[in-house]
DNA sequence: CATGAAATAT
DNA sequence: CATATTTCAT
């Protein structure tokens, strides 16, 4: 039933089938569909809903239309798409859904249908349950694929789709919305044929991107009469998403490629479930969810972060992450199909996160379950970050000794302050207005490795600034400001062409480093010079109110005087003793 | 129970 | 082999 063929032919349709709606979007159908307005505005809804039926068979045509009819809907019955067709195109009628009769003869005609009218609702029936029958109908716009005989209950329900569509049809986020259907739908195809290309399935991503309608059974107004939809809860419409992580948990296909077939043996039925997606309340439970069912396919799990509100306000790299939504697939026989999430994949973005919620903790507070908080990212364990932390510090410990060694010697051998846990936090060079940094300066930033070095992707932290090379395996990269996306990552104006300091000095290190590349010149955008200020503010801040920890490099240790003077300003009239820096561990 | 480090798994 | 997860000691 499924071959590779069908899904070339799936995803050449929903090429042409997108292209084609967007080339025609403004010479739509007729106006078929209820705007939001109207509806509200409409007595006694759902009656007089207006339904076009295509049924090639008259017997059951009329039969439907006596059923409907009684419900109050006034029906008008086509015996192919070509009459149906003509009768929108003519604008003689208008309509509000659709309920259309496919089968086996008639299909690429319904097919046609669907692509035409795609503003229409569309509910299918047939007498047989082809899953790529009903897969393309659905892919195609179709709102929801129902057996014969179709219950009263589902007819009854129908016009639910035209809410639906009226309240989403030109819907902004709808679109969004959809990712995890599509990737459903691409999971499913994957396992399906074992090894679907890639690029094919980059087409069936792109295409849904835009189409709202598509699969709209799994959407946030789910129609409750359908029975291969379990409706799941979906919280995607919380408008206060504003920023979302992903980290996909994928597990190997590999080993459950095998036993994947129940999609269509036994669940002829149900081709997708929308689970409940992150929200911020359930949380982690989407994700959590694992069990041992054997039949379960290649799951993917994203997550969907959702700052509440005003949370982080000032978090300019709100959108920047590789926003996937949260979306799990199951098995439509009900079992939970999958979702032994493997590993959490640390995406440059939930690391950024990571290294975001450190800073802003500070390394003394730096613990997983604080992190996690801060993170704000569903699904995402403690132990997960507990894990990346630990990577974290190990890396950071290689490199720390090094670096303080070279700009804090400490005369008396007494190095107790040089190593991680108290590091502090101006740990990198900070800009002052009356000692700007010869040549500009940049800021080398770990990038883990087996990452897309796009350049954007930084593990630097103004607390771990790498000034040495670490090991091989993680790459330096000096500090980009064009890539300045990582909160309290320095950024500094940098003269063109000439290498910072830096970089002279650790040019051999680099070079033994096969991934090490450098940025050249940058240029500062305002944003970025907001972001070094901010850091260079709270560089600054803390080397005022810290004053036994060691100094950044290029900052000059300000006279007794000066410091006692702004600590009583502050308020602050006594001093840490020395021998005991305020470390908690 | 949470943490961090070591062991283990992928 | 790198990195994520699991286990284990604290």
């Amino acid at each position: 039933m499924f071959d590779p063929k069908f899904l070339m032919h799936l995803v050449l349709s929903l090429s042409c089938f997108r292209s084609q709606k967007c080339c025609k979007k403004e010479d739509a159908m007729p106006a078929m569909v209820c705007t939001a307005d109207e509806l509200l505005g409409w007595k006694d809804f759902p009656k007089g809903l207006k339904v076009l039926l295509i049924e090639s068979d008259a017997c059951s045509a009329v039969e439907m239309r006596l059923k409907l009819e009684e419900m109050d809907y006034i029906v008008s019955i086509f015996c192919n798409e070509n009459e149906a067709l003509s009768a929108i195109s003519n604008k003689s009628e208008c309509f509000h859904v659709a309920i259309v009769e496919v089968n086996t003869q008639n299909s690429s005609g319904i097919f046609k249908f669907l692509e035409t009218a795609n503003d229409l609702p569309t509910i299918m029936i047939s007498d047989n349950n082809c899953i790529s029958t009903m897969m393309k109908c659905i892919a195609l716009g179709a709102v929801e694929f129902l057996q014969k005989p179709v219950s009263d209950d589902k007819l009854q329900n129908i016009w639910q789709h035209v809410v639906h569509k009226a309240f989403n049809a030109g819907g902004k986020d709808v679109s969004e919305a959809l990712k995890p259907v599509k990737e459903s739908l691409i999971s499913m195809l994957q396992l399906q044929f074992g090894n679907a290309e890639t690029g094919k399935q980059a087409s069936v991503e792109a295409e849904q991107e835009n189409n709202q309608d598509l699969l709209s059974g799994c959407d946030k107004y789910p129609a409750p009469s359908t029975p291969q939809l379990k409706q799941g809860e979906r919280s995607l419409d919380d408008g206060d998403c504003q920023d979302q992580a992903n980290f996909s948990m994928e597990q190997d296909s590999a080993e459950q490629d095998g036993e994947c077939k129940s999609v269509e043996t036994t669940c002829g039925n149900s081709i997708f479930e929308c689970t409940a997606l992150g929200s911020p309340a359930s949380g982690e439970d989407a994700v959590k969810e694992e069990h041992e069912s054997t039949n379960c396919c290649r799951t993917e799990i994203n997550t969907t972060t959702c700052y509440e509100g005003k949370d982080r306000p000032s978090n300019k790299t709100s959108n920047a992450a590789g926003l996937n939504r949260s979306s799990a697939v199951r098995d439509t026989c009900g079992i939970k199909a999958s979702k032994k999430r493997s590993k959490v994949d640390w995406t440059p973005e939930l690391h950024k996160k990571f290294v975001q919620a450190v800073e802003q903790l500070g390394i003394d507070q730096a613990i997983p379950s604080r992190i996690l908080e801060l993170m704000k990212v569903e699904g995402l364990t403690r132990h997960n970050v507990a894990s990346h932390l630990q990577k974290y510090r190990m890396h950071r410990r290689h490199i720390l000794p090094k670096e303080n060694e070279r700009r804090w010697p400490h005369p008396g051998g007494s190095a107790q302050r040089n190593y991680y846990p108290h590091k502090p936090v101006m740990a990198f060079p900070p800009y002052h207005p009356n000692h700007t940094i010869p040549g500009g300066q940049v800021y080398p930033a770990w990038i883990p490795p087996g990452t897309y070095t796009g350049g954007i992707h930084i593990w630097g932290s103004p607390y771990y600034p790498g000034w040495q090379v670490p090991n091989e395996s993680w790459y330096w990269k000096p500090y980009s400001v064009t890539h300045a996306d990582a909160w309290g990552c320095p950024v500094m104006p940098q003269t063109v062409g000439s290498y910072p300091q830096f970089a002279q000095q650790t040019a051999p290190d680099f070079q033994t480093t096969k991934e090490m590349q450098y940025t050249g010149s940058t240029l500062l955008n305002p944003s970025d010079l907001h972001a070094a200020e901010e850091v260079i503010d709270q560089v600054v801040k803390e080397a005022i109110s810290k004053p036994w920890l060691p100094l950044p490099l290029g900052l000059k240790p300000p006279s007794t005087e000066c410091v006692l003077n702004e600590l009583s300003k502050q308020g602050i009239s006594k001093i840490p003793p020395h021998t005991n820096a305020p470390n908690i561990r």
